[in-house]
RNA sequence: CGCAGGGUGGAGCAGCCCGGUAGCUCGUCAGGCUCAUAACCUGAAGGUCGUAGGUUCAAAUCCUACCCCUGCAC
């Protein structure tokens, strides 16, 4: 197999696979680009990516520009002398002077089957949407957003019990193993490229927190797939009383009653049309739990809103 | 120094403000009732109350420091 000399650039847990697969089929990770520690979480403490924390494991140079539109930034990526450059989930814009930097190009792992849910949270968008299938795909970087020709695709079945969480998991998993044989691929000069359908083109809009919660009003296979969408991050959740709920796990069964009413045991609640049984929950402050603990030492309110 | 909640038998919680014999729901074990049961009744085992100090005749409870978990915001 053809060694290539890479820089790899990712941000979240979700590009750590890929960074991981890449060094144990031995190419030479010459380095890692991430975003920078910032204070962040709670306490706002300063936290390395945990691209940065498992590039510094293998001992690999780490570089944490704000921006790569600087000539200065731009000089040294060239400088790097790379046959290609892996980018997952790195948070920002490549422009073309980085994109044509590396010999071979810089190549893209995205979690959606492209052009569907180009952008920022694709896999969230997936499963809210109720989509029966997603997958991820290896494509080649142009200057346009995911807009790049596909070298590689993996599909798996979304299903109702299916979780953003889960998905995220197999997707890095076996997005990881695709960059690979991509890869393998494009030393030998084997890769295929073709370009994206024009048809069918949808944006993955970044969540935002008012979006996470629930409206009993809506049937419930949608709350069934928004709950499950918006597993484990940020999470679906709704008040009662005072108190607010994040709802992690649901299932849709029979039962009718004004939306958000409290219909059935453990704990069933009704929707727009059908109702809902929340089989796993957190109240704040507190660990996920399953109903059953989770009505031992809660008082439930008349109704969900 | 972003805001905030929490760590109490195996699980989930109450008790803390206003120090004084460890409480509730569930589980476990034993026995009983029943045609029978995840139902019901009786009894039992099981806890250094996150850690370390301090105050006090006395600390789960008040004070100080630290560790760990979590929600929001970012």
């Amino acid at each position: 197999m053809t060694k290539l000399r890479l820089a790899f650039l990712g941000t979240p847990a979700f590009a750590v696979p890929t960074l991981r697969a890449l060094v144990a089929a031995g190419h030479e990770v010459a380095a890692v680009y991430s975003q920078p520690p910032r204070p962040s979480g709670r306490g706002h403490k300063l936290q390395p990516s945990p691209v940065q924390l498992a590039a510094e494991e293998f001992g690999i140079p780490v570089r944490v520009p704000v921006s790569l539109k600087g000539a200065d930034e731009q000089a040294a990526f060239a400088a790097l002398s790379l046959d290609a450059a892996v980018v997952v989930a790195y948070g920002l814009l490549l422009p073309k002077a980085v994109l044509d930097a590396p010999r071979l190009g810089c190549f893209n792992l995205h979690g959606s089957l492209l052009p569907r849910w180009r952008g920022a949270a694709p896999i969230h968008r997936a499963v809210m949407a109720g989509d029966n299938e997603t997958g991820v795909m290896v494509m080649r970087m142009e200057v346009g957003l995911d807009t790049g020709p596909v070298l590689s695709t993996w599909r798996t079945p979304i299903g109702d019990e299916t979780t953003t969480g889960q998905l995220q998991e197999v997707l890095a998993h076996e997005g990881a193993k695709l960059m690979v044989t991509s890869l393998e691929a494009l030393a030998d000069g084997r890769a295929r490229e073709v370009a994206q359908s024009g048809e069918g083109i949808t944006y993955a809009k970044k969540i935002v927190p008012e979006e996470a919660r629930i409206d009993w009003a809506r049937p419930a296979r949608e709350i069934v797939r928004h709950v499950h969408g918006l597993n484990p991050q940020p999470g679906a959740w709704t008040m009662a009383g005072d108190a607010r709920l994040k709802i992690l796990q649901v299932k849709a069964v029979a039962g009718k009653g004004s939306p958000g009413a409290i219909v059935g045991a453990p704990l069933v609640v009704a929707c727009g049309d059908g109702a809902v049984s929340i089989e796993v929950l957190q109240r704040a402050g507190r660990g996920a739990q399953g109903v059953a603990e989770f009505l031992r030492g809660f008082s439930l309110p008349p109704k969900f809103d």
